[in-house]
DNA sequence: GAAAAATATGTTAGCGCTGTCATTCGACCT
DNA sequence: AGGTCGAATGACAGCGCTAACATATTTTTC
């Protein structure tokens, strides 16, 4: 192992060239003569040279960083995001830098702050839902803004997703035009969950254009799971008599789903089931989950992909609509 | 906005001390009077200050990266490890740099080659399984360096997992000891999953010892699901008489439990099924499903947690076992 | 009450790289 | 021959910060 890792300088003095040389060897930029660059590969390959970008960042005043704020790595969605933002990401020299909020909007400024002194060149985060420091900084960053999931809200810059009260809306039409009337939801802790609340909205009032409202509604306490849809259908058949819940995601459905199985409910007959998101777990089950297909992969990528086409902050807002589907399902 | 972002150097001059006072008080570091103290975080806020990180790990050559390397996202068992790691990050100015090597040696090398860059301060790579340049990179860093998962191999400084080919071969114990003889295996594409091999090798050992061979395998093409869980168990059972199938893990073993539901085949006393990991989808359906519970959120905070208590690599090389643990379930 | 220790602040010199503006040199014109 | 152009390379300054050392000021110690 050498005593001190080598520089730019070390590289150039070994090819016999100037450190700029290497520079624009090293990121391929400027026009260098073949002899030229097998040289100076060679030194870089002899010494084990590894760039460092905190001087490339520093010297150029560009990282390559995107700064990524997600809510959540409880469940398959928020990875499924990422996925497609690495997807997106592929083959460029970018890189994400990650921040996890827990749905907690101060804690999603604190990690902001903290991304925003890499200097990232773009910020990705989930949901427009944000504290007004948050929105200030992201404002003033002047740096590309993403805000992903839903198209609701006064967009910083770009918005990538779709209606999530459409989308509960939508559900709460497809569940009347199958003639269910009587309906239930099962939730969770939403009081940070926005999206949630926004599908739930969307459904009531759906419900209410026919004269409708919810038999009942449970929550369960803390993150949505599928042992906790599990626990909460019994609570909540036993609050009313009803023919289709509506469960705030595809975890807790299947969970309802299991229940139904153990206590030996007949789904669809005795009592519907429709979830969100489209999770592959949802249409694994031996009966196909009925749900909406959210497309968060899609989110990621495209979220990505506009970044890299234009890296520079334009003067008007735009939302990319990514769509939902109402998957049919067997379950209602 | 301001025409160009505000650095140390303006911050000290409205506060009226000299930029190392602001360093100092941005970094918590040394002693300032609280009187100074409170006029440069006046001054922060009054301009917006946001530190330069590039320019801070330049000037003292220590980011607060660590670089992390995990396989993959498509399941749930790596954003759990990932939660992990941010657990035992919590509250530390230290902020992880994810790679995703889709279980490719090539491209983790590539992924590491381009988190070195970054100057992190340790690694955090999912597996042993390296090619010789990724393994003379981590050496040569000097950095920490911590490999997750299995513990096996050859250790370039700190491991934090299991034996995966003990676990499968307790796994196989397990249900020689349930009285099952004619045993299946259900597996995925595992050229890249050096750890599902050893548990199959682990497996077949434990056969091996009561005179007994797996009946049969097959093995889905692609990543695990359960939807490949569901696909592969009939043709398991078309190939062999078999009383038990082991499958490669949860999502496959819940992919399987969903067929003999839908094929209406008595699960345990018809055919036993055992899965891997522990994930909560599996404890989650009607009967809990019979498998081997692999702790990876705490991999990923004790993993963290080593790296904050002891920054600096240390001489000798070190094995951390956090266990595992057969969990009884109602399938095996 | 002088020395020693602790506290609070400043000065200086880079960290390793890249942007900008030259410079060199041969090819190609007219 | 003189001029123009593009390709290839270099000199130099500086990005924004912090380590290391230096200096002032106060407090403690015996």
């Amino acid at each position: 192992m050498p005593p001190t890792k080598p520089t730019l300088t070390d590289v150039a003095r070994l090819a016999g060239v100037s450190e700029i040389t290497v520079s624009r060897v090293v990121r391929g930029k400027g026009p260098i003569a073949e002899e030229t660059r097998r040289r100076v590969r060679g030194a870089i390959e002899a010494l084990g040279y590894v760039p460092n970008r905190a001087a490339g960042t520093l010297a150029s005043s560009a990282s390559l960083f995107i700064g990524v704020i997600l809510p959540s790595m409880h469940n398959i969605v928020f990875p499924e995001v990422l996925r497609g933002i690495y997807e997106g990401l592929a083959g460029s020299p970018y890189q994400p830098l990650l921040g996890v909020s827990e749905y907690d909007r101060e804690k999603e400024q604190e990690i902001l702050s903290s991304l925003l002194a890499w200097q990232p060149m773009a910020i990705i985060t989930a949901g427009s839902d944000h504290t007004d420091v948050t929105r200030r900084l992201l404002r003033e960053s002047g740096v590309r803004v993403v805000e992903l999931m839903d198209t609701e809200g006064d967009p910083v810059d770009l918005v990538v997703g779709f209606s999530h009260r459409q989308a509960g809306y939508d559900s709460g039409r497809h569940l009347i035009a199958k003639g269910y009337r009587r309906i239930g939801y099962v939730g969770h802790d939403w009081v940070a969950d926005r999206r949630a609340r926004l599908r739930y909205e969307g459904l009531v009032a759906a419900l209410a254009e026919e004269g409708l409202s919810l038999a009942a509604e449970v929550h369960v306490d803390g993150p949505s799971s599928v042992t906790g849809g599990a626990e909460m259908l019994p609570r909540l058949l036993a609050a009313a008599d009803i023919d289709a819940a509506v469960f705030v995601n595809d975890d807790m459905a299947v969970g309802g789903y299991f229940h139904c199985l153990a206590a030996g409910i007949a789904v669809k007959e005795e009592l519907a089931l429709f979830g969100f998101n489209g999770l592959d777990i949802g249409q694994a089950i031996p009966m196909p989950l009925s749900t909406v297909r959210s497309n968060r992969f899609e989110i990621g990528r495209i979220a990505a992909g506009r970044i890299i086409a234009e890296p520079r902050r334009p003067a008007e807002t735009e939302v990319v609509n990514t769509g939902y589907e109402i998957i049919e399902g067997a379950t209602a």
